[in-house]
RNA sequence: GCUCCGGUAGUAUAGUCCGGUUAAGUAUGACGGCCUCUCGAGCCGCCGACCCGGGUUCGAAUCCCGGCCGGAGCACCA
């Protein structure tokens, strides 16, 4: 073998690609598949008698593109293997991480608005006694114990690798202190039960966690079962349970959750359950954008954010008021797929996916930021300007914008934006309209004379073209941009006509979302 | 500190499992140009990466070891 190796080396490349080509063509084609790109395969997926995967969201926020990994991936592998996606609220910490009942509709709404709508939804405060017998399985065995230790103890003991003195009593007292739990005799911070693991585990966060503790009804009650529930599940429990009861075959999450695999796994194996597929993908931040939880109930706590739709927010919510495609994040997620490296994106990212969406099918409008009065003079007759809704699209049908001269003179709004194009001597082109020489420019306004018509004419002096609107011609728009500041201007009066939701372009000035239009018009930024 | 997980251009991704048709494809971005009555779209060109050091091998982004860097977890949170 080597000899041949050797042998082969020994002829030069061009030659050896020569033989080849005489012997062996077929293995030069190259064949080129440029797709879109898929998702990996599931693995795993021939053991299961069908995929099932979850988003599983604390109700106690709203939900942002943080979440879009998750949802996005469960759903559209669900879709992919023809099996069923779930949705479960994980609303089990009416103490620190309290849900509320809006959240419960508006990530319902979110989902909807990405085309990920659940097959089946579950809440898990309807299925505390569900938790509840588990529980005393576990117990019953002698595979958990109620635990009467005080936090500071247990954690010497833990990370000593000894048991602390509950870990050995007989299942017979730890049901027994079970029903304590239940019936109030322990007050919160007084008893917990635990799951055994292994003692000596590598990671002391894996020994013997917590999976129910009391939690005073009366102090914090839940927002959906009030004060039915003193013991309330924990995650671990919670969610190991309804994976495996729910048919859960992939687990999708972040890989924050590492380490509650390997918890479960213990648990699992306490019940002769069988672990699900776990995938767990890499965290992913947008540069500059707040995609933490905390930060964003504490921006909205302290009074900074509008809402949870701010435009400076990456909920959902700020998304879609700012016109941004459920498609666009949707291929995005898919780009980036599930791999368990962190991603930073850029907001640049996703404004590329969503323009090529928006793009074709936005119709243009004239936008005039922070208004500026331009006169134009030598005017011997009217115009009518015939404007393309879409450039590309030409059936799609024009708007007429009327030009009519008195004394022959027109005063104009244009944008402040501008100015550095209106020097005098220079020739400016009116879009559509026709080109005027400007004598004179300052921040007070602009004053032009007629120059020529065509747009021959302004091509060959290269004049810059500017967007306009007649003066008394428009209506008064806002424009919330994505810092949240307001850009004011005037916007052509066909614009009344638009819908609440509709996307269109502002020319030369970047694709909004049309947000309200009684009494003005308010627009959305959503980007260049 | 302990326990895990990762490191391909500015960003993201393909290739990594099963080493060689590829000194690395694609998208976005930057830059330059063409086109267009938008600073949008389209077209062309161009810029730009295998974390580092050893080892195995005829040959390593791909396998092995060490280091460095980044991230996550270490709650009676999810």
């Amino acid at each position: 073998m080597a000899e041949v190796i050797r042998e082969v080396n020994a002829i030069p490349v061009e030659e050896q690609r020569k033989i080849i080509e005489r012997n062996w063509p077929e293995t030069l084609v190259k064949e080129k598949v440029e797709e879109e790109k898929r998702l990996p395969k599931l693995p795993n997926v021939e053991s299961y008698e069908r995929v099932v995967t979850r988003f599983s969201p604390n109700p106690d926020c709203a939900i942002h593109l943080g979440s879009a990994r998750a949802i996005i991936l469960c759903h559209e592998y669900a879709r992919m293997y023809k099996g069923s996606f779930i949705l479960r609220f994980e609303d089990t910490d009416p103490r620190l991480k309290r849900s509320a009942l809006p959240f419960y509709d508006s990530i319902r709404e979110d989902l909807a608005w990405l085309g990920c709508k659940p097959d089946e939804e579950f809440i898990q405060s309807d299925r505390i006694p569900i938790y509840y017998e588990h529980a005393e399985k576990l117990l019953k065995d002698g595979n958990a114990y109620v635990c009467t230790c005080n936090g500071e103890e247990f954690k010497k003991k833990l990370l000593a690798q000894q048991p602390c003195p509950c870990r050995n009593l007989p299942p017979k007292e730890h049901l027994e202190r079970w029903q304590k739990m239940l019936d109030g005799t322990f007050k919160e911070g007084e008893a917990v039960v635990r799951v055994k693991t292994d003692l000596s585990h590598p990671n002391p966060a894996v020994r013997d966690w917590p999976a129910l503790r009391i939690i005073d009804p009366k102090t914090h009650p839940h927002p959906r079962v009030g004060r039915k529930y003193r013991v309330w599940p924990l995650y671990n429990l919670a969610c190991g349970v309804d994976d495996h009861l729910m048919g859960i075959s992939h687990i999708i999450r972040g890989k924050e959750h590492l380490t509650n695999q390997v918890r479960q796994e213990f648990m699992y194996k306490h019940f002769g359950w069988r672990y699900p597929e776990a995938i767990h993908y890499g965290r992913m931040k947008i540069v500059g954008a707040f995609l933490s939880k905390s930060k964003i109930v504490a921006g909205m706590r302290e009074g900074l954010f509008k809402g949870w739709d701010d435009p400076r927010l990456a909920t959902f919510a700020a998304l879609r008021r700012r016109g941004i495609q459920p498609e666009a994040i949707k291929r995005m997620i898919i780009d980036v797929g599930p791999k368990a490296q962190d991603v930073t994106l850029s907001w640049d990212n996703l404004y590329a996916y969503n323009r090529k969406i928006i793009d074709p099918t936005a119709n243009r409008y004239f936008f005039v930021h922070e208004p500026m009065r331009l006169v134009v003079r030598g005017l011997e007759q009217g115009f009518v300007a015939r404007l393309p809704l879409h450039p590309d699209h030409p059936e799609k049908g024009f708007r007429q914008i009327e030009v009519k001269p008195k004394e022959n003179e027109v005063s104009f709004h244009v944008s402040r934006g501008d100015l550095k194009l209106f020097k005098k001597d220079n020739v400016v082109r009116l879009m559509e309209l026709f080109n005027i020489k400007i004598e004179q420019a300052g921040r007070k306004g602009v004053e032009a004379v007629y120059h020529s018509h065509t747009y021959e004419d302004a091509k060959k002096l290269a004049a810059p073209l500017v967007h306009w609107l007649p003066e008394g011609f428009g209506v008064p728009c806002t424009v919330v941009m994505p810092d949240a500041s307001e850009a004011k201007g005037i916007v052509e009066e066909g614009c009344k006509k638009l819908r609440i939701n509709d996307v269109v372009q502002f020319e030369r000035f970047g694709f909004v979302r049309i947000d309200a239009v009684d009494k003005g018009i308010v627009a959305y930024y959503a980007h260049r």
